[in-house]
DNA sequence: CAATAGTCTATCAGTTGAGTAGACTTATTT
DNA sequence: AAATAAGTCTACTCAACTGATAGACTATTG
């Protein structure tokens, strides 16, 4: 399951997407378009930022805005920003890898499975952008 | 992520499918042999039980055992039963499912997205089944 | 009856997730 | 320069969940 975060920060991402070349917009209208609590999408916004996926404007008409063209913004790219690992366990994810301290990896039958399942899910999500986030968007 | 309990779950039934047909196993056993804290297990073995997974047998000579051949139990199951959803969102989930109160569910974007992405990771886990958790297993 | 082994209830500490508050900084407009 | 709009940052709260433990109880076997 995703957090709550994950998914605000994608339906965030889905927003900005479909106003993508129209300047800044307001992390007010983000919040009320998107139903997403102002100072919690605050949080979620800023962490965006600070991994480059966003950027910003202080000041009077000032907001945020995609630092990337919508397409280039893959969705494992995003979860794995904002929501960790995407694999079902630490010992098959490809970048949030922890040991198994209580299996032997080469031979753990269920280590294989797991590894599948981390593919096929990766598989679409390195092909879904946030341009497909737009609601209404077909894929 | 699968929770622990799930990853423990997991094991164990590996475990159980490893000695099908040789009668009830100890918990003291399982838990030594796949390290998990025994009387977390405990309550795990329970559980799986109560779902009809898994038989066991009190008093002497007793212990746990696979109500089902390895092979008719699928991870999907057991990650459900104990682990909850396998979707990513609940609304898209089959079995957990949860309107989700801040979208138009039929042109949202994300909603299209974690579906595909649900049908990759069920068509993966309900193909793989407790007897391949066995370790050493070939998939 | 005694020993063995699963069953059940209750509890607990620690972590995480969701959300809030408020002060601070920067930029624009007038 | 002052006023204001808007993002930035720190810190905190509160509830829920997770992982784990203790101990009493029940059933079975020999």
């Amino acid at each position: 399951m995703l957090s709550k975060k994950t998914k605000y920060a994608l339906k965030a991402l889905g927003y900005l997407a479909s106003k993508y070349g129209g300047g800044p917009v307001l992390i007010s209208e983000i919040s009320q378009k998107k139903k997403i609590p102002i100072k919690f999408l605050e949080t979620i916004l800023l962490e965006l930022k600070q991994a480059n996926i966003l950027d910003s404007k202080k000041g009077k008409g000032g907001g945020y805005f995609l630092a990337l063209p919508p397409k280039k913004i893959t969705l494992a790219s995003a979860i794995r920003l904002v929501g960790g690992p995407i694999a079902l366990l630490p010992c098959v994810s490809l970048n949030f890898y922890e040991k198994c301290e209580d299996c032997d990896e080469a031979s753990c039958g269920l280590r294989k499975a797991m590894e599948q399942t981390r593919d096929a899910t990766l598989k679409i999500l390195e092909k879904r952008t946030v341009a497909e986030l737009i609601d209404g968007s077909d894929i």
